[in-house]
DNA sequence: CTGAAAGCGCTTACAG
DNA sequence: CTGAAAGCGCTTACAG
C-alpha cells in the first residue's frame, strides 16, 4: 500500500487506470453494467483504488448529487439506558438504509437544540429527527424554510409526525400493579419528577391520577411533583416532601431513571433507619436499578418497536401527521 | 420567514442584498473587518440570511476548504455510562473547539470498525479517536495512507498515542480493598470478564494478582476467566466455575459493569438462598450498581481527565507516540 | 472597500 | 463501450 502523502482522486485513479474519471466514477459506484464497462477493466480500477487505500469524498459526492445521504438525530443525553439505546439502534438503522448517521446530544436546552438543528442543516441532513425535544416544532419550522422533513421521537410535536410511547396507559398500568404491591386502603401516593410542560408527563399524571380514582384514593395537589428531570431536582423535591408530611409516601411513582438516581440516597437513608420505605414504580427502565431494588416495577419503552416504525414513516415520506403511540412493557422482579 | 422551497445559497444573498458571492462569504464567516467591509452592509447581509433561513453548506465549505472540520469517533457500545459519557464528553469537546463531531458505535467487531473508519474518511474527518478498538493499528493505517492523525482512547494502540486508564494500580487498589473487606485469610479470588488479548485485561489480571501475592495467597489459573465482555458469557463462565468447585468464590472482580449485569442474577440466586455471597468489585462504575450493590466497590474511570488530556494531545499535533495513564477513583458507600 | 474567476472532487446528462 | 464538460456551493488569492 504505497502511502500517498495526499488523498487519492478519482482523477489519479483514472490516470493510473488509463481511464477517465466518469468511467472510474460508475466503477466505484457499482454502475459499471448499466454503462457496459468492460469487468476487466472494473476490476483494474477497483484493484487500484484498493491498493492506495482509495475513499471517496463524501462532501464532493453530496454536492454533486445535490443530497447528502446523511440523517440527523438530536438526543437530550445520551447517559441512561433509554436515549442510549435510541441512538444505538438509529446509528443501526440508518446504516441498513444505506444513511450516514449523525446524532447530536443538546442535554434539555432549546437554544442547543436550535443550534444542533441548524448545524445539522448546514451538513445537509436529508431528514432530521427530535428526540426529546422541548420544542420541535420550532425545529420543524427551521427545517421546513430548507425543505428538510422532521419526524419526533419520545415526545411528540403537533407540526410532524411523532413516534412515543403509551404514556397514559403505561403509567395506569404501573399505577394499578404499584397498589395492588402496597396493599393499604388509602395509601399516600406520590408522583415526581417531568416537566408538567410535557406531554409525556402531563400523560402519565393523567395516568396516575385515573389509576387512583379508581382505588377511590383521592389524591392532593401537592403529591403530584413535576420538579424537572435532574437527579439533584428529584432528590430535593422529594426530601421536602418528606419533611412537610413528617414521613415517607407509601407509593412513590418516579417519572425516570435520573430522577431515581436523585430519590435512591434518600430510600436507601430509610431503609438504613429501619423505616418504611415506598413501594417504588418508575417509568423508564434501568437493567441495574431493575435487578437490585427491591420491589421496584419499572416501565420498559419499546425502543425497537418506536425505531422501526419511525423509519416506516420515513420511507413512506407522507406528508400527513401521525401521532404513533407504542405500548409500554412493565417489569418487576417477581 | 418566507418559506423558500429550494435552499438559499450565498449567490441568492448576493443578489438579494446588491453585492456580490465573495463579499457575503466574508461576512457570513465574520472576515468583514479583514476585508473592511461597510458595517451596513454586514448587517444587512446578515439580516437577510436569518430571514431567510440561510445555513451555508458545509460539504461545500469542505470541498473548498479542503478541510471538513470534522472530527471522529468511534465507541464499542452506548449502553453503558463509561462509553457513553466519553460519548457525550467527546461532543462537547469537539464543539468547543470549533468542530464537529462524529461518533459512532462499532460493537467490538473489527470488520465494523474498519468499515466504520472507512466511512469516516469519506467524510474527511481531520481526526479520528478510536475508543476501545480491537485493532486500533490497522486503522491507524488506512488513516495514515489518507493524511489523517489518529488517537487511542480507553485502549491502547502502538502506532499513535493513547489515552487509558491506570489499569495496573486500579485493579491493584481495588483488590486490595476487596482483600480487606474479605477478611478471610485464604480468599477463593476470582477475576472474571474481558478478553486475555487485550492491554487492559492484562494489566488488570496483572494488577489483582499483585495484590493477591502481597497477601501470600496463591491464584489458580482456573480462576482467571477472560471470558470476553459480554454479560452472557461471564454469566456462564460463572456459573461454569461454580459447578466446578460446588460453591461460590469467597471475592470477585468483574471486569466490566456489562459482565457484571450477567453475573448478579447468580448473586441474587444465592442471597435468596442464604448461602454466602462473595465480595464484589467491578473495574467500571455504574450509578444504580454503586448505590443498590450490597458491598460492592466500583472502579471510576476518570472520564473527563482523560477527554482533556486526548483533546491536549489533538492541539499539539505531536508525531511522538505518547501512552498516558490517567488514574481511577475508588468507589463504595461506607 | 469589493468583485470576477479558478478550483475543491465528485456526478451526470450528452455526445460519440 | 467511454470521455469531455458543466455544475453543485463554497473559498481564496488576485486584481482593482
Amino acid at each position: 500500500m504505497p502511502d500517498s502523502p495526499k488523498k487519492t482522486t478519482i482523477y489519479d485513479l483514472a490516470q493510473l487506470a488509463g481511464t477517465s474519471a466518469s468511467t472510474v466514477s460508475a466503477v466505484i459506484n457499482g454502475n459499471w453494467k448499466k454503462r457496459r464497462i468492460s469487468e476487466a477493466l472494473a476490476t483494474r480500477v477497483l484493484e487500484l483504488a484498493e491498493e492506495h487505500g482509495f475513499a471517496l469524498n463524501m462532501q464532493a459526492r453530496a454536492l454533486s448529487r445535490e443530497k447528502s445521504g446523511i440523517i440527523g438525530m438530536i438526543v437530550p443525553m445520551y447517559d441512561n439506558r433509554y436515549f442510549s439505546s435510541i441512538a444505538q439502534g438509529f446509528e443501526a438503522h440508518a446504516r441498513d438504509a444505506g444513511y450516514f448517521p449523525i446524532v447530536t446530544c443538546t442535554r434539555r436546552d432549546p437554544e442547543l437544540e436550535v443550534a444542533a438543528a441548524r448545524a445539522m442543516l448546514g451538513y445537509q441532513v436529508e431528514l432530521l429527527v427530535c428526540t426529546g425535544a422541548t420544542d420541535p416544532d420550532r425545529i420543524h419550522d427551521l427545517c421546513a424554510a430548507a425543505g428538510v422533513p422532521t419526524l419526533n421521537l419520545d415526545l411528540p410535536g403537533s407540526k410532524a409526525s411523532s413516534v412515543i410511547s403509551e404514556n397514559f396507559h403505561g403509567a395506569l398500568d404501573l399505577t394499578r400493579k404499584l397498589l395492588i404491591q402496597c396493599g393499604k386502603d388509602m395509601p399516600e401516593a406520590v408522583f415526581i419528577g417531568g416537566r408538567q410542560s410535557d406531554h409525556n408527563t402531563r400523560e402519565r399524571i393523567r395516568g396516575f391520577r385515573q389509576a387512583l380514582g379508581e382505588a377511590d384514593i383521592t389524591i392532593r395537589d401537592g403529591n403530584i411533583l413535576p420538579c424537572g428531570y435532574a437527579a439533584e431536582k428529584a432528590g430535593s423535591a422529594y426530601r421536602l416532601w418528606q419533611q412537610s408530611h413528617h414521613g415517607s409516601p407509601d407509593l412513590l411513582f418516579v417519572n425516570s431513571t435520573i430522577s431515581l438516581e436523585g430519590i435512591l440516597p434518600e430510600i436507601e437513608k430509610l431503609r438504613a433507619e429501619g423505616a418504611g420505605v415506598p413501594i417504588l414504580g418508575c417509568f423508564d427502565w434501568d437493567p441495574f436499578a431493575a435487578r437490585t431494588i427491591d420491589n421496584i416495577v419499572m416501565v420498559k419503552q419499546d425502543v425497537k418497536r418506536m425505531l422501526e416504525i419511525l423509519f416506516g414513516l420515513f420511507v413512506k415520506q407522507s406528508d400527513e401527521i401521525e401521532q404513533i403511540e407504542v405500548a409500554t412493557i412493565l417489569e418487576s422482579r417477581d
